[in-house]
DNA sequence: CCAACTTGGTTCGTCCCACGAACCAATATA
DNA sequence: TATATTGGTTCGTGGGACGAACCAAGTTGG
């Protein structure tokens, strides 16, 4: 059978939809003079203090690539680098001061965005809305070994 | 009141989704050798031939910027300037014979890997989340002048 | 009919982003 | 202790995006 050269209607609806949230949330980071992947390493922070290792994986990126955005980051004095007591080679990322309340004002703002996204939605959609997301997004359950 | 420093639970798996589907695309399109935007680009060109300045508003890119995609994607082959016949100073885009085959490609690839990912869900699930998508993504009726 | 404006694109300089390869220091292993 | 392995950084390359300056083709107004 040949590929087909047309998306399907449910392929094509969510990508569209998963740009139209990116352009949003892109919007509204460089109005913080912040680039997208910059935005989510300050939610990625906002809880956690992680190895660069970690969050390279939790962002997606290789080491090299988190190293750039770390050092552009730390040079904004968002972020902090600090050294591992247990292990003299790992380093742990934080957020300073500034950062947490440059995280605290961007988490507040893309609630606002996405909540005016989703806001033609009954509240009925968004539950379900919700509930699809969280089902795709979990992690598919792994026997421990 | 207060912001809230959480995003509400609902914001939080929208967006999440939109990254696990950002990256899928990704992924996909480095394995082609494309960016994302590059993706996006033939997708738009499939079945229009737009002038450069529709392109770059459907892409939500400046026109400098989409200037610079296009001498990439043009130098890959993959897609080509055309002179209006109308007005001398607009250029149209549209896909090369190269180009029209590595969309079709990249089309079924999409649908694939997007299918995979919504894998999970009943067929009701995915009939819903397409008529949210679609919702979310319909432009705003406008009254005609 | 021609001067002044507007419009559609390109060019240029700048910065961010992401990658792989090479490298270095600290730890783990044999 | 000699040899991996691991965690990060550095460097070079290339795409990506932007604004400012620019140019050519159309449009408008006197």
């Amino acid at each position: 059978m040949a590929p087909p050269t047309r998306p399907s209607a449910t392929v094509d609806a969510v990508v569209q939809l998963s740009f139209a949230i990116q352009a949003r949330l892109a919007t509204l980071a460089a109005g913080h003079d912040l680039s997208l992947t910059q935005l989510r390493a300050l939610g990625a922070l906002r809880d956690r203090r992680p190895t660069m290792q970690a969050l390279a994986e939790h962002l997606g990126l290789t080491k090299s690539s988190l190293s750039g955005l770390i050092d552009r980051a730390e040079g904004r004095g968002l972020v902090r680098r600090v050294p591992d007591e247990a292990d003299g080679r790992t380093v742990r990322v934080e957020l300073t001061d500034e950062g947490r309340s440059a995280a605290a004002t961007l988490t507040a703002a893309v609630n606002e965005a996405v909540d005016l996204l989703l806001e033609p939605l009954s509240a009925t959609d968004r539950a379900t809305i919700t509930r699809i997301a969280r089902r795709l997004t979990a992690p598919p359950p792994s026997p421990p070994p």
